[in-house]
DNA sequence: CTGAAAGCGCTTACAG
DNA sequence: CTGAAAGCGCTTACAG
């Protein structure tokens, strides 16, 4: 078979130079000859030669291997996420060895990332015990959560994190639903363990407090369109006692809320109900749903991930970090108009939009 | 820091055994015996030692990493393909390593894939040359292109791949519109280069040629939402020759379609105009659109291609074969009831379901 | 069952 | 600039 297993030794004795030219001929930086360089190229190229990277992993001590830990693919948010994240760390040279969290075996997913001698950690899992993020930073491996952070427990090591402005997010959409006048404003939660559903559902009450009101309602959705389903048929079972506005915790929840109320419910969005959610997926934007929410900036956030693990990989410290990425409210269709009297007090549940 | 750089070599010395019997310990099938392999473990554990699954590559001559070659993470039928994959091999003891093709250097990236001395490749690249898969074929790794197949050229190596039966469900979606009694029926095509399209077309036409119609219209949006809805404007803008049902050659195209129909040129789906689509993602059968479709099936599918590419690496053979996984044509409510008169002929273009 | 030793394919001081 | 040599951390015949 042609191309097979041919090593640096049988090029250097194609080209009648020593294994080290060659090695050098494809070390950037390193000092070779331009005839000599000339003589080795020619020779790699005849025999098909490429460098064994494992090998020069082997003796340098770094693989150029980044571990993605992922648990939810089906999470809209992530497919931009995993390919600007995967584009981004290829132009750096380095490239990623995906993992997929099944809830049980955790454990033997960390050793598989140490036995691959990763240079860094991406965990994008939700369900992943910190557990997981304290071993790797125990093997002097840096690791960072993407939109997520460790719950502080004393003694333990910070891990780095990057994340949305979840807190922020959650105050602007509650003060969004405010000022169109809304008093009956129910939250359906994602993961009620994870930090994204914490800071969000916080932003949120916050925001609603400076309005002077309160969660009128609250379900849990799970960060599942069908849990999400569920709530929502909980929430609206009792038309008397129905809300008139709904922050579902992600996208992927807001848009299953919406065709529940719309196609299950009979209940007109946003004439009837507003509703808004978290993320900005490709999805929000589609014409059908034209979803109000808070934005998750992919490529600043994976752009912050990169930095912050290329930085420790180089200095070869750990240095903990917790960055959060600015996003911005999407106002489009799915929360109604203004309402004449916009305090809250005097809001009309009525659409002033036709 | 701890847990950094221990080797079996520090194993060994704090279990006072041979390195050779440390290797053995963690060599599924190696003689070890009970009292050495014990004091080995509890030398591990104290050192928290892992095996270098790089050295292991380089002796062994197996990575147990397969390359996988992605393009469009946005297409909605890749995630969950991604999400199986992983977990499927990595059940297995393989694990995928990233790479997204960039359209422009293709040639760095079999470079890279090479120098990782990935066991096998997965091409989900619409975009890539057969080049790509041909290099890799010539240094013996084994590539299943998933989701396509190569044009077969004179001299060139078959190259193994697994796809849906693409024929066959453009035949039969095809068959279900004429049913439905239409008769102005127009496809819009995803990348007209792409083995995907020309399938579903051919199948198509051949579908539509045994109830002695042909295509009403054509238009091309590759395989891109924005394309189709642009593809939809034009079929539609003279509503005296305007189809009166479109098969778009993806499940993405269709959602736009039906989108761009229903809230931009407000045609009513299925009243007005049928659409199907190709793929059966999640989104097709979420409440807002309940898409008429031809399943692509995802374990199916993923499951074939791990076989192929597992076999061939056990065997150390290159075995090229061509596996089109069955689908199914999942009916739902974006094509209109029969009519009446179900022969083409005597169609009638009105909405019979009310 | 166990150990000593060779060797996988590289990089990188060390001399020259 | 160039080569000889050591060594990265393993697996695996080869003896015993």
């Amino acid at each position: 078979m042609p191309g097979d297993r041919v090593s640096s030794i049988d090029v250097a004795r194609h080209a009648g130079v020593s294994q080290s030219a060659v090695s050098r001929t494809f070390t950037p930086g390193a000092s070779v000859g331009a005839a000599t360089r000339a003589k080795v190229m020619r020779a790699a190229q005849a025999l098909g030669y490429e460098p064994n990277a494992l090998a020069r992993s082997l003796i340098t001590g770094r693989s150029r291997i980044i571990g993605l830990v992922v648990s939810q693919l089906d999470n809209l948010f992530y497919p931009a996420v995993l390919e600007h994240l995967s584009q981004r760390l290829q132009a750096d040279g380095f490239h990623l060895l995906m993992f997929v969290a099944d809830d049980t075996d955790s454990d033997a997913l960390v050793e598989k990332m140490l036995q691959y001698r990763v240079d860094g950690i991406v965990l994008g899992a939700v369900t992943l015990s910190s557990a997981l993020a304290q071993r790797c930073t125990a093997a002097g491996i840096p690791v960072v959560l993407f939109n997520r952070v460790m719950a502080r427990r004393r003694g333990s090591p910070a891990v780095s994190s990057v994340r949305g402005d979840n807190v922020r997010g959650g105050r602007l959409l509650a003060q969004h639903l405010l000022e169109r006048g809304h008093s009956r404003i129910a939250f359906i939660a994602g993961r009620e363990d994870s930090s994204t559903n914490l800071e969000r559902e916080r932003g949120f009450i916050q925001g609603l407090a400076q309005g002077s009101q309160h969660l009128f309602a609250r379900a849990v959705g799970g960060y599942d369109a069908d849990q999400a389903a569920e709530a929502t048929r909980a929430l609206f079972r009792s038309r008397r006692k129905a809300p008139d506005a709904v922050f579902a915790a992600s996208d992927q929840m807001a848009l299953a809320v919406i065709d529940t109320l719309r196609h299950q419910l009979s209940v007109r969005v946003p004439e009837e109900v507003s509703v808004v959610g978290f993320d900005n997926v490709p999805q929000s934007c589609w014409p059908a749903y034209q979803l109000t929410t808070f934005e998750q900036p992919v490529a600043p956030m994976v752009e912050a991930t990169v930095t912050l693990l290329l930085e420790q990989i180089r200095s070869g410290a750990l240095r903990s970090q917790s960055l959060i990425v600015r996003g911005q409210l999407c106002v489009r269709v799915t929360t109604r108009m203004r309402t004449r009297a916009s305090s809250n007090r005097l809001a009309q549940p009525t659409d002033p939009r036709s």
